[in-house]
DNA sequence: AATGAATGAGCATTCATTCAT
DNA sequence: AATGAATGAATGCTCATTCAT
């Protein structure tokens, strides 16, 4: 019984110590520039190791991604279940929050925007994609659910909820993006974070019914 | 003199011709999945003649993300000096404008948005990449122009005009990026143009004055 | 002492569980094709397993070939010894006996046949070696008795003896690689018994004394 | 004119460099055991360079067991085309011609004899597939030729002409095979020559009309 | 101007095999 | 006896890029 579970801890945690690795390599390298080997030597194992944990590259990389958005889902759902804030309020959280899960780690949230939908994603094992999939519904669920609230309650305009839910997510990871390509040019520029605020304090603003 | 001219023209035509095909095939096979084998094959050239046109693949794909940023930035700048317009509707023209833009070559487009800032355009001559900045420069600019002539007439509120600028074009890169995401779980679904019209009614709405 | 028997028994027995598993294994993907870790699963076993009943995969398929000519030299010592039949008839019973055991398993016989003499078979453990090398000698033993027999009484013209085991054998590996080969043409086409026939027809007749 | 040609040649030339460099190295290593890297070593090439020749290491393989094939084919038809010697005559021809042929490179015509139609010789391009085949053809109805002029002038048996072209090359690729195995145990016997010679003589007696 | 020819450098993945448990 | 886990070693093939002609 302790055995059988320790075996299965000491397997989870090989397994989270080639992805903290992993993530790593592919923040400093890109995805293409990552290798295995790369990877491997980091992790502290051999190449052909990595692929006891993970199908392959794809697998590993996407594995990464569905973590950080699992991240992003809670914090977004974190707030949707927060009974005491306004659906005006919640909105207004919003900047805070994704900022903060881009801070813990800026290089592997640039990237996980940028790969959103790339050919690695494509070729996942079922399992994988679906869970990606199950991922990105929970948080649309959520959005919409805080949307609809706010319609609900006469304090936002009634317009297409899934929309909403796009636009609040396509404006964080577009500026993500969009500094990043600005810092490629003036590396010491970096105004994210109160970009990130103006941006959703116009949403809130421009969703509210007059 | 006459033969000096004809001979730039020429060449200038074979740029052209080299950028076409390379625009198809990085289209179809994406940046790295895309080899300079095939485009010479496509533009009619054996591979060491795109070298002669082209630093290299950067400089190659770059060109191709110039020629788009600058159709982007022209449509804007259109928009900018509408004389008849007012700034609210100058902003609220932009979803038609961007997504006319789209339209016309979806697949390159997402293809700049996504690799806007890759490693793919680092390491490029320093012309191009200046050329590439003055684009964007010119883009901020107009955007900074229509915002600033708003506030000042009353009808904006103000904020930082730069960052304004950044919303607005990293919403429209974000939601490109975001409906192709979601194209790959379910590719019959397409509501980009819907979505970027509300976002820009949003913005637009949000910005104004009370 | 039961007890040991027993033990033996089994062993034997989960030494031929891998075999007949191994035996479909390479049959269906040849030798480099197969891989340990398809054997094992074949046979309900480890891989690290198999490695407690063969030294290796080049002894396991080794082993296989010594049970598959153990066939063959009980085949044909079975008509050496039968009394009742002349020289004459020896020889024309071999077509139809090789066929027969070809019928059992065309794969393997196939697979024996090309391979008998590969890499695969140098670095055997002696013992194996050497109880392949005796098979082959008792076969050769065998066809020598019919042959000097034949001789004797006069049917048979005098030739080498032992040449003439080896033509024997060759006709029959000859014939049936080379249908094989032809089969990867034609799939269609399967004429080795009756070309088997008539080779043996020929050679018995050839090797009539006038 | 000259340069083209001139050209033609050289690159004629370079293939066969390369050939010949696979031809010793498949010799020494076998198929799997030689690496593209070896085969470029030996042919003062870089392993790129090779496929510029081949398409892959199977055509490349190919392409040597063509070139044999088209050997051994020309010798007999050859011997087919003596109009001075007879039927019989050509049939006791065979031994010593087939040998010569082996005698020239033992290991590759070993070699091909045993991959006659391994998985390297499927996957092929179909106009080295058909050039094989189309050698094989040749080969029967050289023999075809030969051994019905023997019917016809009643020296032979009537039977399957067909068979017995099958037959012929059977017991040289059989011969060749089981001597090498032979020689795997005993590497100081070579009797392939008598034993060729012998088979040989049996069958041009097996065949004869009474 | 154009290119045929050549290549260096790179890399994901496989698998037989070992060994501690 | 059985195996889960780990790995060393291996390798075809690709492709951007260069350069002599």
């Amino acid at each position: 019984m302790g055995i059988e579970e320790r075996k299965k801890r000491d397997k989870e945690f090989r397994r989270h110590q080639i992805m903290d690795a992993a993530k790593n390599i592919f923040a400093k390298k890109g995805f293409s520039g990552a290798t295995i080997e790369n990877i491997a030597e980091a992790a502290d194992f051999s190449p052909a190791t990595i692929y006891l944990y993970f199908k392959n590259k794809d697998e590993l990389y996407a594995s990464l991604s569905l973590k950080m958005l699992k991240i992003f889902v809670e914090k977004i759902e974190f707030i949707g279940n927060q009974e005491n804030l306004s659906s005006q309020e919640k909105i207004k959280a919003l900047p805070k929050a994704l900022y903060q899960v881009y801070e813990t780690d800026p290089l592997n949230v640039t990237h996980l925007l940028r790969y959103q939908s790339t050919e690695a994603l494509r070729n996942l094992s079922p399992e994988l994609a679906s869970q990606i999939k199950d991922a990105a519904q929970k948080y649309i669920n959520t959005m919409v659910r805080i949307f609809e609230k706010g319609v609900g309650e006469g304090v936002f305009q009634d317009c297409h909820p899934v929309a909403f839910a796009d636009i609040v997510w396509s404006i964080f990871a577009g500026l993500v993006l969009w500094e990043d390509t600005k810092k490629g040019f003036d590396p010491r520029k970096d105004f994210l974070k109160p970009t990130l605020q103006l941006a959703y304090d116009i949403v809130s603003q421009g969703i509210k019914k007059c």
